[in-house]
DNA sequence: ATTTACTCTATCGGACAAGTAGAGTATATA
DNA sequence: TATATACTCTACTTGTCCGATAGAGTAAAT
């Protein structure tokens, strides 16, 4: 399961690479256009800013924006910083690996290998979804509509 | 993440995959054999027993058996079973749609489009492995070490 | 009749998610 | 320099759910 956070982490993040002006985004506007709490989303842009993924400015004008461009920003990285590794059990992941008690024999473990099949394909998805290439798919699959 | 139960479920009908003897397995053998703990696995191969995939015998003599043949049980369903549907959010579930509160249109939202492809990715495999062919990778994967 | 083993309900503690509150700090502008 | 603006940070609350346990009850074999 997606937590919020990491939920709304990633729409801020997708309202930021769109609105491509320099200008940065006030918290209060960007919670109001993406309906999420704002203190709680003040939180949220903190976590992203102490990784490096935005750039703040403080007082009047101030706000936030992207620190490097979309296209370089990937959901994997996303995920992984508010809703911790990707496996569905920690001997099945790759960046926090961590054996489980009980398994008598790890090499022989049914779950163990199921679970790397999910881990590696949810990898191979939000670690090669960047917010400019999902932001392109939402573009395509969106069926083109007459201007009205 | 995948909770306990399912993980245990998961372990305890790969055991008794294993033990193709006709004779049910009972609970403290299992547990032991599995390092769970006993109330709780009654708890889990109950609830898989009401969901048709064990039969039980009670008595002197008795324990639980597969339902049905280990190529038609799979962890997609046991892992649904327990843990709800496979979808990071419940807007891309298959199985279990539910619209989330905040979002203004659900066909342009990246998090759904994103979340979906994992969702299908993760039910690929999960409804295409069977307690049969988990059993067949787990021997393949293993390299065959001499007799010693 | 008695032992064995599953059946079912209730309960408990602790962890963690989601959200809130409020004091503090830096910056732009008048 | 005064002041409003807007981010920074810590702490706390509230509720929910997971993992696990306890114990009384029921069915079946011998």
């Amino acid at each position: 399961m997606l937590s919020r956070k990491a939920k709304y982490a990633i729409k801020a993040l997708l309202a930021l690479a769109d609105c491509e002006g320099d200008e940065p985004m006030r918290i209060a506007d960007l919670a109001r256009a993406e309906q999420i709490p704002p203190k709680f989303l003040e939180l949220i842009l903190l976590g992203l800013k102490n990784n490096g993924i935005l750039q703040s400015r403080k007082g009047k004008g101030g706000g936030y924006r992207l620190a490097r461009d979309p296209s370089q920003i990937y959901l994997g990285q996303i995920v992984r910083m508010f809703d911790g590794p990707l496996a569905p059990v920690p001997c099945a992941s790759q960046t926090a690996y961590v054996p489980c008690a009980d398994c008598r024999d790890e090499a022989v473990c049914g779950v163990r290998l199921a679970m790397k099949e999910v881990r590696d394909a949810t990898a191979k998805i939000l670690d090669g979804t960047s917010l400019a290439s999902l932001r392109q798919k939402v573009d395509r699959s969106t069926p083109p509509v007459a201007a009205s």
